[in-house]
DNA sequence: TGAAATTGTCACAATCATAAACTAAATAAA
DNA sequence: TTTATTTAGTTTATGATTGTGACAATTTCA
């Protein structure tokens, strides 16, 4: 368990994005700047230094960051080290899409189980896997520790989906089906609505003057 | 063109949020108070009425909102009603996905094209449409009148592609691949980053204290 | 030693969320 | 009819969060 400085939920949404651009430099650069950061990460430069500094004392005056030094007290904060668990459930093609997707184990989770209640897609296999019923969830998450569910099923599906892996133990939940959970006290949850991002988008289409933001 | 009511961007972004309880709702019911609908989108209820009033006078005193009514304001601020076309370009897992996802067409987005560059999948059939070479994009555009490009390619060609659908004179981009666009002036982004979605919630894993938010 | 680069931090400004207060309108009850 | 209740709409106030400009402190380099 961490300390809890209480880095600003707007600090921590931007974290993700400075790592990403760090894997993105040159990777013979050993140094930079938080205007060069700032630009890459299309933000303010004081921006970079103030949620730089929520993570500690890390750049020399005068100098920057050392790029290594910043990748791994960013991984640290992010919890990226400790191998976080997580199952996928619904196969579907957005199941299957996750299921392949090389950046989780990039970053550090560990894709561990797939759970469908298709009686045509069980036992078959996808990215490796073998697809079990939900009846198995269970187990998987007691052996596996599982600490993060994935909910990848179509709609209707999704609220007993969440229920069942709550009462598994999953401590953290990625929805990606078009409904809002319920009953979700004392769990993480972040949802991913392909739809709603369209909407905003189409918002900003009829108004070109106006900029959207985050 | 619409009016420049100039709608706060927190305020945009929980519209679609709005419309989705709305469509979650019991079909029998044909009104809406704005603390039932507050209840449903887990935020404040004086927040619900103050972001409604942005569309105008809707509700009724004493009584609450016509949830037709409210239905149709929204979809009308929020550009569902254009019919916007869209390509979605990288027909793999996840643009297959997309293909296949209903929930565009239900919002009122018409998936027009899907584009490729791998010669197995050209000509090949995703969801009842043909996979195209990136070649024919541009004649695409223009004869459809493309208004919103789907990046699902992998990250080393988002660049690229990008570039190529500014050219056709696609106006909004939605992006998935794992990677940030450069040179997008006076075009609207929307970045969805899978793993970094996941990295937000490993931080507040570590610390089941605080909440994690949006 | 002096100039240039760059961080860390503070202070201010802008945005946002929440609450309170009040008016107005509709409905239900007496 | 009159009264009480519900609920939207609006304004104002307030506090929290966030973003940005400014600047001293530190390092490097000429």
């Amino acid at each position: 368990m961490k300390e809890n400085k209480k880095i600003p939920p707007a600090t921590v949404k931007r974290l993700p994005i400075y790592l990403q651009c760090l894997d993105q430099i040159d990777p013979n650069d050993i140094g930079i700047s938080s205007k060069k950061l700032a630009e890459l990460a299309k933000v303010n430069d004081a921006q970079v230094r103030r949620d730089l500094s929520h993570l500690g004392t890390l750049g020399t005056r005068g100098v920057g960051y050392d790029i290594s030094t910043l990748k791994n007290q960013l991984q640290l904060e992010l919890g990226l080290v400790e191998g976080w668990s997580a199952v996928i459930v619904g196969v579907g093609n957005l199941g299957s899409a996750l299921a392949h997707y090389g950046g989780f184990k990039d970053k550090g989770f560990g894709v561990v189980g797939l759970f469908d209640d298709d009686p045509k897609k069980i036992n078959s296999q996808v990215a490796g896997l073998v697809i079990k019923p939900l009846s198995e969830l269970e187990d998987y998450c007691n052996k596996f520790n599982v600490a993060i569910g994935i909910i990848a099923t179509p709609g209707e599906f999704a609220q007993n989906v969440a229920d069942q892996l709550i009462n598994c133990g999953v401590r953290s939940i990625l929805n990606f089906a078009p409904v809002l959970l319920k009953n979700v006290k004392d769990i993480q949850i972040r949802s991913v609505d392909l739809s709603q991002e369209l909407q905003i988008l189409s918002y900003y289409l009829d108004r070109p003057i106006l900029k959207a933001v985050d």
